[in-house]
DNA sequence: GTCTATATTATGATAGAC
DNA sequence: GTCTATCATAATATAGAC
């Protein structure tokens, strides 16, 4: 791709993280693409030259935080492979908690999505989330067990900081702070070696 | 409160209601006082008429669920009291998985308003959030665990509901049979009890 | 490739008839 | 108490200059 500004991320790229970030404070239809093009810091018309659509944009921007999932369950697999020892889950609880501190935005989309049928829903689904869940590891094989598995655990390890202002202001806890992920994990990895 | 139909429910609750599964469905931006008034089968303007504008509809919308939630929480004392059996563990399971099965609402609404600061959120956390958080039997009182166990027993009891067509599409199980609701319950006790 | 300007539609809120 | 009609604004998308 050849850009003017060679010192700055390419344009697109620019676009779809501002994106992503307006998108995940606000949701689909509260983030304005005029919102999205300041945040990048470029025209309104440049959206629809890169993306034809808010649609497509927001395609573009839920690929960004599933591509870094895939990226952190990879890691996860490699790391521990088919160990199941108590260290490996604490390993696996602190991988996947620390994604989720860093990535609350997946569990927003999930949400605000999950909650009707949509073309967008479909999409999500299919696209991104349908593979993750059948490659989990740690979660059961069995298709009933897995299903419960994977809300009780994405939910326990995740909703805390998808919701982390409304944390902050109902107990004083910052969910982003270090010692906060670091503890959620454990006591997750507690409360999951136990199942 | 008058009302010229008497057959009806109250038009002020029925636009309250409509109201509630339209925030729920769509958001507080993606919900329209048009689409609000056409589930309620009455013309936008009773809106302002009753509500003055869609914030303050929302906050009786919101309160809505709350009124349910505390109601849930209550029977739950009551019916538990200081008991922490496996067998009342089990109960308090059913019952609050339960509660999030038949009000998914909750929790989207705790999601969508979490994700950033806003006066919406601080009114949500302090006039009915915290009053529930500070009551909740079962967690721990110890107030930095108790943040990050009232996070993961809400999310993992909760989220299979608030992205229940997510996950039909995902798992192809509808959160909202009863057989879902009761194993839900079930394993979520297994491991809650564990802790 | 980036911008300005604008067409079109949808929105929340208001005014006023009945 | 309920309705119709409309205002003012904000939204997405488009056309076209540079």
């Amino acid at each position: 791709m050849s850009q003017r500004n060679p010192d700055e991320v390419d344009t697109r790229q620019r676009i779809a993280r501002a994106a992503l970030g307006a998108f995940a404070d606000r949701g689909f239809d509260g983030a304005s693409t005029r919102e999205i093009a300041r945040r990048a810091g470029v025209n309104q018309g440049l959206i629809t030259y890169y993306f034809r659509n808010k649609e497509t944009l927001w395609r573009e921007a839920v690929t960004l935080v599933f591509d870094d999932a895939r990226v952190m369950l990879d890691g996860m697999r490699s790391r521990i492979g088919p160990d199941t020892s108590a260290q490996a889950v604490r390993d696996a609880m602190r991988t996947l908690v620390g994604f989720f501190a860093q990535r609350p935005e997946i569990v927003r989309f999930m949400v605000e999505e999950g909650k009707r049928p949509s073309a967008r829903l479909s999409w999500l689904v299919d696209t991104h989330l349908a593979g993750i869940y059948e490659t989990l590891p740690f979660i059961s094989t069995d298709p009933v067990r897995r299903a419960h598995e994977f809300y009780m655990l994405t939910g326990a390890a995740a909703l805390i900081f998808a919701t982390q202002h409304e944390c902050a202001r109902l107990t004083g806890m910052q969910a982003g702070d270090g010692a906060v992920i670091e503890r959620h994990a454990d006591l997750l990895a507690e409360w999951f070696a136990a199942r």
